[in-house]
DNA sequence: CCGAATCCTTTTTGATACTG
DNA sequence: CAGTATCAAAAAGGATTCGG
């Protein structure tokens, strides 16, 4: 028998749940997920309610991590747009069962 | 429409991936779920590999959170048992599809 | 055996100020 | 507009020690 218990996939899990469990990470994701198009940053930034320090830091690790596609155009100012790739999308249902979860367990998670 | 994004349920979503987030938390979860019975105190800390510390922490907001189940048994030296809850049980079809989604999208987590 | 208490380190956060 | 730099506070982690 596999020892699921050293599957390293889910070292992979540990990361992921950490990524999602960052401030405001969450938010982006369904935002722009809500919206299926590119979003500026400026907009998530007023629509999630945070600093530039930490939406920056917040879409940095998920376009690094392949989340997010960041799209820059040489206007002046410059104006950048950041979407969800495919990727991120895909992890719409696994967001959509834990929301599943909580709702059916009403319970008040301290 | 609804605003999704200020659904309050999603504030205990958010609550939700904090409590997965914790320290050897989701592996206390995944043996427990492997095991499907009562595991003692001392061996979850001996699987998990952590100090005595973290694992009374861990299973303390499990408990607290309608995770975990603690059973006490005045032996001597007195023996403790954890398991699951219906409720746990219930989570993991959540956790298997975030596994599941690392596994396809291979992808190295930052 | 099963923790609680203490204490110190590391990590994360977000406010503020500044820049091309 | 879209960030960077700095920094102090808060949260989380874990090693060690002690107790019923």
């Amino acid at each position: 028998m596999v020892n699921i218990v050293c599957d390293p996939t889910f070292a992979r899990v540990d990361k992921l749940i950490n990524l999602l469990n960052r401030s405001k990470l969450l938010h982006i994701l369904l935002i722009l997920n809500l919206k299926q198009e590119p979003m500026r940053f400026s907009d998530i930034k007023r629509i999630v309610d945070s600093s530039s320090t930490t939406v920056t830091r917040r879409l940095g690790e998920l376009e690094e991590n392949g989340l997010v596609l960041r799209k820059s155009y040489s206007t002046i100012p410059v104006s950048v747009y950041y979407e969800l790739t495919k990727e991120a999308n895909n992890l719409a249902p696994t967001i959509q069962s834990m929301y599943d979860w909580v709702v059916e367990h009403d319970m008040e998670l301290i």
